[in-house]
DNA sequence: TATTGTTATACTCTATAACTATA
DNA sequence: TATAGTTATAGAGTATAACAATA
């Protein structure tokens, strides 16, 4: 029981936490958006994920609306937006053919690439699945001001800006 | 091949991708809010875990963090901070454990609960992992604007409010 | 040779259900 | 009985390494 430290108070005996280096300045990051950031979205991502709603997952919902967005994209493509590894890409496009929900189609120009595209059935899946799945979200921002909503508007296509870089 | 849909194209062909309720009014969600959000915070948390740099997963560093924010924390206070469910937080827990970060204590007033502290080891452990784990998120922060950076330091606690709503 | 995608394999993260100990 | 935590088990999600096909 010795060896167990004091837990550091929340106003400011942090300090042997931080690092704190002696070049900082005023256009440095503060460390403590960093940290505050990297928790957000790491919890913000556990929750959403727990709104399953039977069918598809977040994983798979999510590919099936960067086609939607873009248009029908390469394996490679679809790992890159979605910033996984191809290995993990093929896994998921597999089970959206296997539910019918996307087929893959051979570039006549490059036979390594596989293009994937929308099926019919996917159109009227992808709205009815994403409307249920968005409700949880679309109920807790109506919680907050409008103005919390405005910045989180702006704030999303950073996040996916950031995601990309 | 014709039961493949053609791609949506982004310019507005995607009326029937969306619900679109007739009650809709300004103080309605924009669908396109939502899903922008969703998709930023799901790949950005992707891209995130992706930075290992060999010793704590993301996970593990964020109960550290979380502890050394709030102080000792029982197992499933900590599971509620971080949106996971009670055998999740064991699991993890267990393992920093074994690791000789954290040690499991027993409450005095209440012999069911288990309460979690930070070993002195885990002080220098947490400031060096995190500096070093913060390091990629920092750096790409460093290319936005100092506009975007604020309103991404204003965005982070409203992820969090939203993660535990 | 380099690139695209797949297969094989393994690890992390998380959940639900059933159990134990304590209140 | 109710609560806190653990154990057992399973499934999703992802990665790396090795391979096949094509450029």
């Amino acid at each position: 029981m010795s060896s167990v430290a004091a837990a550091i108070p929340p106003d400011g005996g942090d300090v042997e936490l931080r690092s704190d280096p002696p070049d900082r300045t005023d256009h440095e990051i503060h460390d403590d958006l960093i940290a505050a950031l990297r928790v957000g979205v790491l919890r913000l991502s556990r929750r959403l994920r727990l709104e399953r709603d039977g069918d598809l997952t977040l994983t798979q919902l999510s590919v099936l609306g960067t086609i939607a967005r873009e248009g029908a994209l390469t394996i490679g493509e679809l790992a890159n937006h979605e910033r996984v590894k191809p290995p993990s890409m093929t896994r998921t496009v597999t089970f959206l053919e296997e539910a019918g929900l996307v087929a893959r189609c051979t570039n006549d120009n490059d036979g390594r690439q596989v293009i994937v595209k929308l099926t019919d059935s996917a159109l009227g899946v992808l709205a009815d699945t994403r409307r249920r799945r968005d409700d949880w979200l679309r109920e807790h921002l109506r919680d907050l001001s409008s103005a919390d909503r405005a910045l989180l508007e702006a704030a999303a296509p950073l996040l996916d800006r950031l995601a990309q870089s």
